[in-house]
DNA sequence: AGCACGCCGACT
DNA sequence: GTCGGCGTGCTC
């Protein structure tokens, strides 16, 4: 008997696992696989995705059938099964969530209640909670305690019943077209009626010329200038005739380009493009990893090699880490590839993201531009995977599931048998660490692409003797400051980097050294100077800046540490004249304001672009000569392996900025530490003497990329259950696990409270432990299903921080 | 997630 | 004696 196996739409323990159906008889010779299915479950229904169709009977247990399918079309094919498989066991995710992230929202179904009659109510009933209607959608929460008693006992006698929903919210949009609807003879003869207005007579030439064409009304009204009234009596009249058509919300097809063409490579480019062409036309499954220094021109290569691969008859991928620090790069992608190209991220609507989708699907758009959920795009015969600035944390998704997108990236490079590049000026050590290896091939570009361009010439302040010197905890150097005002003169252009990295405005009483903190989460309380109040930033918290300390009553009470507003306010006074924008996330929150402070910037408008890690990426300004780190060091000291990288990475990225054209750069960066290895290293702009001291650390410490880590956190209401609840995890893993392999903990969390939930952790370090996979997945069932019920515990596969 | 089953406290 | 509180367990 052919039955099929079913993951429902549950995302629960008890259910992450496939449900076996029996097929209804008018869908026996239909191919279902992958398809969206409506089924019984429980006394309920339900979404489920059908993931098998097997052959074998069922268990003990008596199975049910499929009540109907839901889409004309599966929504998940082989690959896209297989990956999902894969993907919930790599990450210990459930396999429903694995499915609903690698498809676009709208497939997410909702479940809507309703209340139908079915036998004899009274009139007033029907009036009064049915509205004159049979059947309602049915919210509890809207009928008071009289009322719901009623329905129930309603129901117990059955005269009417609960009804559940699932709404699809895939629908098509479409829109109203008009096309002709008279032959050319019939218009003709329109035409000679004397008592057409010119309007007409317009619109009926027009006509007779575009037979079989679809105009939207307002679209016709501008190509012909007439009034939209004209064509609604046109339509009246039955000259016209009116349909639906589907319409495909496209969001790359507002941003207005002019098309480039390829330019002739470097010598560099051209030697790099020339092996990963080699390769892709093999048709090999292989991974580069692409170290090119900033401004070296990856993205020519990457744009060259796209065009390539579709040449091939294949489709390619291009992932960068966030949208919105990179609309250069969108821009340059788009004006090379017009509208062959699909731009996918979290910022679409769930309509624009679904169509998007659709097209990639149908294989009418072979280009995929996205950040980490693109990665899922439902590409068929990829060539080529690009990963742009790979070592960026935003691939990592934090919360389930927790999924990198290079993994899933080289996942499917090898089931298309495609390419994968990985490009970064300063890659992850895991990367790196595998070209060295050889599992990779490293390519490297040691050039800045534009001839004459050359690195930037680099200095450190120290910042202990600015301050001895000036007996004040001045955010500028002298030196800093001069060169602002030197590039003022000149009419050139500087960027200021402000690290806040784990540095935050808070408030401190000089006094006792009080510092208000959130009475939830146990973190500092960060100041908001526009709202004049102090704010959790993990919970919302907000109150108001107290005028005397809680403590002990001093009105010494102050704020501390340094905002780009304080900063802005700061160089104002200092540089008279001198035009300054800020660039953080209080600037940029309204919708397109990042673009406006960006092309006002490129236009000149300004001297200096002040702000956060958002001025460290991409940005390519010919203009800007100088690049000042005002405070390099603060995220050095935050309790993470990886600060040093972090720095190393921010530094190197941001001193990238400058002098990308003819005019050479400069980059100041300001110190605490001046002699520290990724201060000094990110100075000389050397990546691979980075990459060998940060190794040793790192083979000291036994952290990645010698070791692989995997964090098991454990969070509950209650302080002491939660914390045994860590130690019982603890003597439940460590006799399974390999001995090789290092526990770490049990401790409390960087952050241990978070929302009233107190949190403790558990870090695993390993090589190669056989008996990992098996005892984490039965840490996950086995042993999760005997916690108490509001006890939670996660997994976390190579956590970007342990904090 | 729902929904039923089931075992202990406040009532007509 | 019963109604209903929500802890526990199941859903092909």
């Amino acid at each position: 008997m052919k039955t099929v196996s079913v993951i429902v739409d549950l995302p629960t323990r008890q259910t992450n696992q496939p449900f076996t159906y029996a097929i209804p008889d008018d869908l026996l010779d239909f191919d279902l696989l992958g398809h969206r299915v409506r089924v019984p479950f429980g006394r309920r229904f339900l979404m489920g995705y059908v993931v098998a169709v097997d052959q074998k009977p069922a268990g003990d247990f008596q199975l049910k059938t499929i009540e109907s399918i839901v889409d004309k079309q599966p929504i998940l094919n082989h690959e896209m099964l297989a990956l999902s498989d894969w993907l919930a066991r790599y990450v210990f995710s459930y396999r429903v969530q694995v499915i609903q992230a690698m498809l676009p929202n709208a497939f997410k179904p909702r479940y809507l209640k309703g209340l139908k009659i079915v036998g004899d109510v009274s009139k007033e009933l029907r009036q009064t909670i049915f509205l004159g209607n049979d059947e309602i959608e049915f919210l509890a929460k809207n009928y008071d305690p009289q009322q719901t008693a009623m329905i129930n006992e309603l129901i117990r006698q059955g005269k009417i019943v609960q009804t559940t929903t699932i709404e699809k919210k895939n629908k098509a949009k479409t829109v109203k077209v008009l096309s002709a609807k008279l032959s050319a003879g019939e218009l003709s003869e329109l035409l000679k009626s004397r008592r057409r207005s010119e309007a007409q007579k317009k619109l009926l030439i027009f006509l007779a010329d575009h037979e079989n064409v679809f105009f939207q009304s307002k679209e016709l009204a501008d190509i012909l200038d007439i009034s939209v009234s004209t064509i609604a009596t046109a339509e009246k009249n039955n000259w016209l005739e009116k349909s639906q058509m589907p319409l495909t919300r496209n969001p790359v097809k507002n941003i207005s380009v002019k098309k480039t063409k390829a330019v002739k490579l470097t010598a560099d480019q051209q030697s790099v493009f020339d092996q990963l062409l080699a390769s892709i036309t093999k048709g090999e499954n292989k991974t580069f990893l692409l170290e090119g220094i900033t401004g070296s021109g990856k993205t020519e290569v990457y744009l060259q090699l796209i065009e390539k691969t579709i040449a091939e008859g294949k489709t390619a991928l291009l992932l960068v880490p966030e949208i919105a620090l990179t609309p250069q790069m969108i821009r340059r992608v788009k004006a090379r590839f017009l509208d062959s190209v699909a731009l996918i991220h979290s910022g679409l609507s769930d309509g624009q993201r679904l169509d998007q989708w659709e097209e990639i699907r149908d294989g009418k758009i072979k280009i995929v531009i996205g950040t980490r959920s693109a990665v899922f795009s439902p590409l068929s015969n990829i060539g080529l995977i690009i990963i742009d600035e790979e070592h960026e944390t935003n691939y990592k998704q934090e919360d389930n599931p927790r999924y990198h997108a290079r993994d899933v990236a080289l996942w499917r490079a090898k089931y298309h048998k495609a390419v994968t590049l990985l490009g970064s000026a300063t890659p992850s050590l895991e990367s790196r660490a595998r070209a060295q290896k050889g599992l990779f091939q490293l390519l490297t570009m040691k050039h800045r692409a534009v001839s004459g361009a050359v690195l930037p010439k680099v200095s450190i302040v120290d910042m202990r003797e600015v301050w001895q010197r000036q007996h004040a905890d001045s955010d500028f150097s002298p030196e800093l400051l001069d060169a602002i005002k030197q590039r003022q003169l000149n009419h050139e252009q500087s960027i200021l980097l402000l690290n806040r990295r784990g540095f935050s405005s808070f408030v401190m009483c000089r006094n006792c050294g009080y510092v208000p903190h959130c009475p939830n989460c146990n973190v500092s309380l960060t100041l908001h100077m526009d709202s004049h109040s102090l704010n959790c930033h993990y919970c919302g918290y907000e109150e108001a800046i107290p005028n005397t300390c809680p403590v002990c009553g001093s009105h010494q009470i102050r704020y501390v540490g340094t905002g780009t507003e304080k900063v802005a306010a700061k160089l104002n006074s200092l540089i008279t004249g001198i035009k300054l924008v800020r660039l953080d996330q209080d600037t940029t929150r309204k919708k397109g304001s990042l673009e406006k402070i960006l092309s006002d910037f490129a236009a000149r408008k300004y001297d200096v672009l002040l702000g956060t890690q958002m001025v460290a990426k991409g940005l390519d300004f010919p203009d800007v000569t100088l690049v000042g780190a005002i405070n390099a060091d603060v995220g050095l000291n935050l309790p993470d392996y990886r600060s040093g990288e972090k720095t190393f990475e921010l530094l190197t990225q941001v001193a990238g900025r400058a002098g990308r054209d003819q005019k050479t750069g400069e980059v100041i960066i300001q110190s605490f530490n001046p002699d520290n290895y990724a201060i000094k290293l990110a100075a000389d702009q050397n990546y691979e003497a980075f990459y060998k001291s940060e190794m040793l650390l790192r083979h000291l410490a036994d952290y990645p990329p010698y070791f692989y880590t995997i964090q098991i956190a454990v969070s509950g209401p209650d302080q002491f259950l939660t914390s045994q609840a860590i130690d019982q995890v603890s003597a439940f893993i460590r006799p399974q696990l390999d001995p090789k392999t290092i526990v770490l903990g049990p401790t409390p969390k960087a952050i241990a409270k978070l929302r009233n939930r107190y949190y403790f952790q558990i870090i695993l370090k390993y090589k190669a432990d056989q008996n990992l996979e098996n005892t984490l997945t039965s840490l996950q069932t086995d042993f999760a299903e005997k916690l108490s019920k509001n006890i939670y515990l996660s997994i976390d596969r190579d956590p970007v921080s342990f904090i």
